[in-house]
DNA sequence: CGCCTCTTTGATAAAAGTCAATCAGGGTGG
DNA sequence: CCACCCTGATTGACTTTTATCAAAGAGGCG
């Protein structure tokens, strides 16, 4: 059960039984707090067990950029795999815990567990994706398209874990939804209570909920036509 | 020599010579062919041996979005690891020439040669780590910052290939540059138009040439300050 | 030479950002 | 327990940036 939120894998029971040895240490995140930083050595991933966080990474004359929200189930830390330092930070947007997988010792493991070196390879090629995903967005829609998408994002991720997909806490405030979708806080706000207004979502500070996923969908245009 | 531009790799000679199995077959692509298109079948990574690619993603509303330009030494079809088939396209700009390094050889290869999946790693993270700039750079920066960093960072490469960083000839149209940098080609044309005025470089049509570097690095705002 | 594609430039419109003033909640200390 | 304060959210007025539409110019190739 808890391998099933720290690595959801196709693996044999055998195969879990080894994985046990990889993810024995588990980490407690208060609010606010990083679970590592700009500069910090790369040393393991994580899987979040509950929880959210945000990454963000962060240029040479110190402006931020947030490169995802993530949630259960989800890991962090698979950029920076290539170099000794992280090149992101990754935070805490609510108390969470994670599971830590150690990098040296998963190496040691590799040759007995192939299914390991699979299973990373497919990660770190969810997350290319996932961040081809986000530069399509910030290039190529409009304002009201980005926050629809995300919406309709979070929706079916939440949707995944089990929660509803019409109603949710928003973990992260109008600065950091801004700031990951390349537009200001105060646009965010507007498109809000626009989305409010024309009868596709109820929002009531971070509490969203959704009315008509079907004008979202349309308008988001990631639909087909 | 070969190896040089297929796989730039730490490795050792005796590793080099089991290399030279995967790297055999080559792939010459005239100017508009597609290396892979959105829904073909992943079965290999390509290095670039000469000429330039394009990668585009791919909305489910046919929309474009190109998330690389990829030059000689550079390795193309990282994203789409993880899935069964390709989630882009992958365009060459210019008359060009890749290998082909097949996965399910390299898979074969991998307990032989345990480098090859560290630097399968290490590719897949610069990947990641490329990506989440481009975030930044959509996301963060207004347009002249995003051209200056284009030029600077199309510069930066084409010195690390022997070629002189200060001159050099554009291999994709605006259309490209503009879609990639999330802007109009109108405006990428109108930016080329300013830098020279500004003195910062001269440009007529695809050939640039850099003038003053260092206030290109100030304009694009990622140096220090 | 003429056609076709790509590029440049101008005029105008639309989108999003900036600055500023409330407003709402949540937590703290009197 | 309530008032206060602090942070985050909303809304408005206005400015800036970028897109859109349109027309003309530059190469390249048959």
């Amino acid at each position: 059960m808890l391998n099933a939120i720290c690595l959801p894998l196709g693996m044999s029971r055998n195969d879990v039984l080894v994985m046990d040895e990889l993810i024995k240490e588990r980490v407690r995140l208060a609010k606010g707090a990083a679970l590592y930083s700009l500069g910090d050595p790369v040393e393991a991933i994580y899987g979040i067990r509950y929880g959210s966080l945000k990454t963000q990474v962060q240029n040479a004359s110190g402006q931020m950029q947030v490169t995802g929200f993530l949630l259960p189930g989800e890991v962090v830390g698979l950029d920076s795999l290539s170099d000794e330092r992280h090149g992101s930070h990754a935070i805490s947007l609510e108390d969470s815990e994670v599971c830590v997988i150690h990098l040296d010792e998963m190496d040691e493991l590799a040759p007995r567990l192939p299914v390991l070196q699979t299973q990373l390879r497919r990660l770190m090629g969810k997350e290319i994706t996932r961040s081809h995903q986000l530069v399509m967005t910030l290039g190529s829609l409009r304002s009201e398209q980005r926050l629809a998408a995300f919406l309709l994002n979070l929706s079916q991720r939440l949707s995944t874990l089990g929660y509803s997909p019409h109603e949710f806490l928003l973990r992260m405030s109008r600065q950091e939804i801004g700031n990951f979708l390349g537009l200001t806080l105060e646009t965010v706000s507007r498109l809000f209570s626009r989305f409010a207004r024309d009868g596709l979502i109820r929002v009531q500070q971070r509490e969203v909920q959704i009315l008509d996923m079907d004008a979202l969908r349309v308008l988001s245009g990631t639909d087909c036509g």
